[in-house]
DNA sequence: CGTTAACCGAGACGGTACGTCCTGTCTTCGA
DNA sequence: TCGAAGACAGGACGTACCGTCTCGGTTAACG
């Protein structure tokens, strides 16, 4: 019965971590500035040597830590818009998902929009980066909207026949997309385009 | 030293062209292996040195011609897709936009739905080349569908007030953006796209 | 014996010239631009199109004519710097080797020395060069300077076993030498040389 | 993040490095594949890739160390003649110059005489490598030749109003003028100038 | 006086090298 | 063990010239 060698007054079953602990402070600052750099001049000047120096980090800190530069950005953009776009929750469903739209379509037009849009350019040669964007971002957004179409189907707001993934794109996709193809995303726009789609989702017809 | 004299009145319309003309064989050999790079391995291994080597071009031929990659995308894109996508012009307005989305479905699947991501991604940082894609594809598509709903609407098939830039985007950008994301375009979830939108767009409620 | 076919009424030997002469104007604005580039700019700037441009002469012009810029170099060094380093001839030898010696390097001050080196850095890496500055400047140069030298001998002035070509170099290398090296040629300098190689070369120890 | 702490007091004089220290093994391939190149083929395929290939170093690696090429040339050149010529030091100064010379001579007829062509050449469009030329080999030597001559004053071998750079002068740019004209350089030839200019230099007239 | 051959301007093309920027890996030191 | 610093191999960039080539238009001497 060999006794584990604990550190003493440490609380048990906690991993034992030999060595000089990972600074937060490092992680923090390059994640920080590589959120600026992205929303400040998009993916051009989106560079690791441009964050190592934007964040007074030493470039193989950032290596050590992040796989490519996609999961980098992906961080960034979750670490910063974190819960910053909170599904509304009021009787009417159709209400909250006009709420919600109007809300993304804010996120959109500031910098995360340009993140966003650095996150699916660089996707588009590292599926790895697609995949984490898929699993850190679209599949709770996705969620949370699924929820409230599930809702207004109980509620007979909407048809019970619905299917819930399309309706989604298709309230969803043309927002985004016109980001990408830098295209104005303003409210009344979204407001039309919430109720063309909405319309064939209503019950009672 | 001796002044190029100008013959005014000659061959009205008809450009004269001082110096050795343009290959088009060059011009092919190029556009060919930029087509063919993208689609095979997308923008990762996308570079001008890569399309030089490969069409058996001088690289300098190449910047003399195309200010960008994405420029040179673009073109590649067009030289290959032009006119693959014919709108069909049925009795039916809805038949013949489910007809076009499939076909649209059918090309994004293929070599020019990954040349298109590339473009797109290539576009995030620089804006020329979105500018020259608006301008060479969505531009001419978009009129085109939306002859198809004026037409629809006139029909009668149609509601009246319909929003047509708006149906269009609730079409088309769920498409798009699908494929961006990797995600799968097959024509069961066209068919249901097109009919969740659609609903919403039929007279006679 | 062969009658040989020559052109009648036309001045024997002379080759027969058919279609549009060669233009002295091209010519002449050629070696005009290739001067005045060289000794502007020196050799970083002497390029073929730079000469084009300036002179406003086609680049195949010039490549039709001279084989190399060293040729080039040469024929505006030539052009521009004939005859204008003239021996005197005076009863002196000495003395007049002296002022030849700072004529010489007034005129390396100037553009000409510029070009001169010019000249002789293109020549490293081109032996045509060399060999045509050897045969337009540096013979004809030696040939006069030593016709001075000879005078001297006959004159009593020098001693009798002068080896005349040694004693050119030891006269004229270090002057061409400075100036390769970018140090001053200053008349105090050239007059102590002159002193310093000619005491030796006197008659009448 | 870590402010790199200045440790005072450490081994003076003794400069802290961060980071990897610099490979002297590349250092050593570059400069000896420079000097090959040159002396080979001269500066025709003296080129920074040239280099590289040969070195089997990385252009950047080049680049990070030496501004131009001329630097690389020099360093290259110093490396290998460092020391390969020693004035000697016998009772005779003439005697010792004569020597000397013969040695440059040889020198010179040799692969270090075409790198030493390339440097004046390359200085010619570059004035710094001219200005390094001179404070790695031409002050050294001249320091040199002069301690001889000084010696000869002394001596009373030698006048004692000779003046010292112009009698170096008039020794040593000969040679490498002929050098740089591909004029041969004998050693009668070398002897014959020797006698020439030291015969004005030599007191007791 | 029309031919006609060489000239000239213009510019495309295949190339080579440049110098820069960034990537990802590595090596060393200090905390 | 982490993090800073920075060397290194390597790949691509966009630029500048090179030397060759193909055109069309010009021009003086020949026939």
């Amino acid at each position: 019965m060999t006794a584990a060698m604990m550190t003493p007054g440490k609380t048990a079953g906690q991993v034992r971590l030999a060595g000089r602990p990972r600074s937060s402070a490092c992680r923090q600052a390059i994640l920080r500035a590589a959120y600026e750099l992205l929303s400040e001049s998009g993916l051009r000047n989106f560079t690791i040597e441009g964050v190592a120096a934007r964040s007074g980090v030493a470039r193989s800190t950032i290596y050590r830590w992040w796989p490519t530069k996609g999961a980098l950005a992906i961080e960034g953009f979750l670490e910063a818009t974190a819960s910053h776009i909170t599904f509304p929750h009021t009787s009417s469903a159709k209400a909250d998902l006009k709420v919600q739209m109007r809300l993304v379509a804010k996120m959109l037009r500031g910098g995360a929009g340009r993140i966003l849009c650095g996150i699916i350019a660089e996707g588009q040669s590292d599926p790895e980066t697609i995949a984490a964007f898929a699993v850190g971002y679209l599949t709770p957004r996705r969620r949370e909207c699924a929820a409230i179409l599930r809702r207004g189907i109980d509620n007979r707001e909407f048809r019970a026949d619905l299917d819930i993934p399309t309706v989604q794109s298709a309230l969803y996709s043309p927002l985004h997309l016109r980001l990408l193809l830098r295209e104005p995303i303003d409210d009344p726009w979204v407001e039309n385009l919430a109720e063309t789609v909405l319309r064939g989702c209503l019950a009672g017809d």
